[in-house]
DNA sequence: TTGAAAGCGCTAACAT
DNA sequence: ATGTTAGCGCTTTCAA
């Protein structure tokens, strides 16, 4: 059905050895006239090659994957752009995978890729804080590196990673100080699952921070939510209901979402209540998503370098190539910054 | 170095075929005692199949492409986890190509997919209006089928493709008539690059509706901009620094940008310029991503049903499989609903 | 520089 | 129900 390469030979009148070598490069050199000639013929006939069959004859594809929560989440997308520009450029060929936070998914996805025999698997999401989950999964990464395969982290998933490495804690606890900086004095944090290790090194974070002006984590109201906008709406509610009696005092001046799309959540259930922002509450988010700076107000949050954080990911995973599976392992530190912006006006 | 389906074999004492047909199903069935022997051998070896030897085996994958502008736009966020959501249901990986709407990078992914031999193709992106670009695609696609590859497009690239089809003209027709109904009269639309047939389809739209009300579209200003957040801004300034001597007679009362990033866009630039939406002029924007309720103010859009148009696309590509490629052309056409929120208040 | 031939790991006739 | 074997399309020794 497919034209393959041994009919393109035929026509060119060379053997299957050379049209190889003329079209799908190789360490040999071919002549140039017959390599015009096979060239020639593979355009008459519309020869493109079996990529699968090349996979099992060089052992290798030119693909890679990478695992993410939700490719619809602005973070991932812009996570995922990066990553499959820099692929695109490397000439691979990139499978996106939602495996939706759930470790056993994400596990199964890892035995598919390995069994795609993708060159590299990039682990965009979170690392989970199951030790279980995270021992079955290193597992299974550990047989797909043992047969040459690479693996990068975005964010902490594990030293033995090559990993690109944003400063969630530090991030977490500049907006804190900017926050108290600003002159609030009541937080309340609507910190991420606690099975994701990023919430843990947010909330670590903004525990720092407090601790620099005398606060405990005990002292303030922390909510959990999924990293979702109803997740932060639902959180804020609790938040908002939970203040016993419901008195302005015990309201938060300030809640601190620690991700951009629960922020977003916040907002609508503020306005929804009729509460002003900054005026009532201030809000503040995490990430710096696309949008951010065009909501309602404008949101505070922790610029952090999205496409950036997707290339660099690919890269370390391509160095790795080169460097060997024993090459010393990389951490990319990447800088974040908190952005102020309207949602936390001047009180 | 892996584990092959040869060893499993081995270790369990069955043949190759048995193996086989035990661990990767078939139509054949196995022995219950050996099937057992043969999964804990494979459980106990860490077998995985080797996907690019199954295919060519198989002359068959379990992947899916998916051609797209640009992975971290929203709008292909969305219809993008449609689309991988209901392809990882099927048991199939997809892979994501950002084109950036460039017919050449097009064609070469086409061309890679093909290569890859994914079972199917989904044009996610706009079709093209020109002509030798769409003639060089289909060229591609019409090869690509030869083969047995299925294609379905979301929104119009040419009869002859499965396709999911939201109402684009009716949608923007309704919306236009929306505006109509509340009282704008000045209104100047941001249309989408000439290049784009979804471009088309939207201006014809309103022109449809204000051809209701006996306006033409000569007596409107139009400026055409690139789907995307700059692209409004600049649209928008080309738009209020055009009209002669910048009196408030002779600015729009609405824009209606036929794209939600370009109407972002716009949003961003009238804040900056001062111009209170919708006060000084209203907005409404196209394709109600996610974030568009959230945006400062909430955004009047046409609201499309991104994530069913993801799913539904893939979901006409496996249908084909079993059709048989020569089936009748099946067009899923998709309602869409204007979505009146505060960015056209009512004037 | 070119060609012949042996696989890569798996599936699917075709036996038995 | 199980086994034997011939490919799938390509790359890559190994010879010439």
């Amino acid at each position: 059905m497919a034209v393959t390469l041994g009919q393109v030979a035929r026509h060119a009148g060379v053997s299957l050895a050379t049209a190889s070598r003329a079209l799908n490069g190789s360490a040999r050199t071919v002549g140039d006239g017959l390599a015009a000639r096979v060239r020639a013929s593979a355009d008459e006939l519309g020869y493109l090659p079996n990529a699968p069959a090349q996979a099992l004859a060089r052992a290798s594809t030119a693909t890679i994957g990478v695992l993410l929560h939700d490719i619809a989440d602005p973070y991932f997308g812009a996570l995922a752009k990066g990553a499959t520009d820099t692929a695109a450029d490397a000439g691979l060929l990139t499978m996106v995978l939602n495996t939706g936070g759930d470790p056993e998914v994400e596990l199964r996805c890892i035995r598919m890729l390995h069994a795609q025999r993708v060159r590299a698997i990039v682990l965009a999401g979170s690392g989970y804080t199951d030790p279980g989950a995270t021992a079955a999964i290193d597992a299974a990464l550990s047989l797909y590196r043992a047969e040459g395969g690479a693996v990068t982290a975005v964010s902490d998933h594990g030293d033995g990673y090559d990993t690109v490495l944003p400063d969630n804690r530090g991030g977490a606890a500049a907006l804190t100080r900017a926050l108290l900086d600003l002159g609030y004095r009541r937080p309340a944090v609507i910190a991420g699952p606690e099975r994701f290790r990023v919430s843990a090194e947010r909330l670590a974070g903004v525990a720092d921070a407090l601790a620099e002006v005398g606060l405990t984590m005990d002292q303030i109201r922390v909510e959990e939510a999924e990293f979702s906008r109803t997740g932060g709406r639902e959180a804020v509610g609790r938040l908002l209901d939970g203040a016993a009696g419901g008195r302005d005092q015990d309201r938060p001046d300030v809640v601190l979402a620690l991700s951009d799309v629960c922020a977003v959540g916040v907002l609508a259930e503020l306005r929804e209540r009729g509460i002003d922002v900054p005026g009532g509450i201030a809000v503040a988010g995490f990430d710096d998503i696309p949008l951010a700076a065009d909501l309602a107000p404008a949101l505070t949050t922790v610029r952090m370098p999205l496409l950036q954080m997707g290339a660099e990911a690919v890269g370390l995973a391509l160095g790795r190539q080169d460097d060997g599976p024993s090459g010393p392992v990389r951490t990319l530190r990447l800088p974040v910054e908190p952005m102020l912006r309207a949602s936390t006006g001047t009180p």
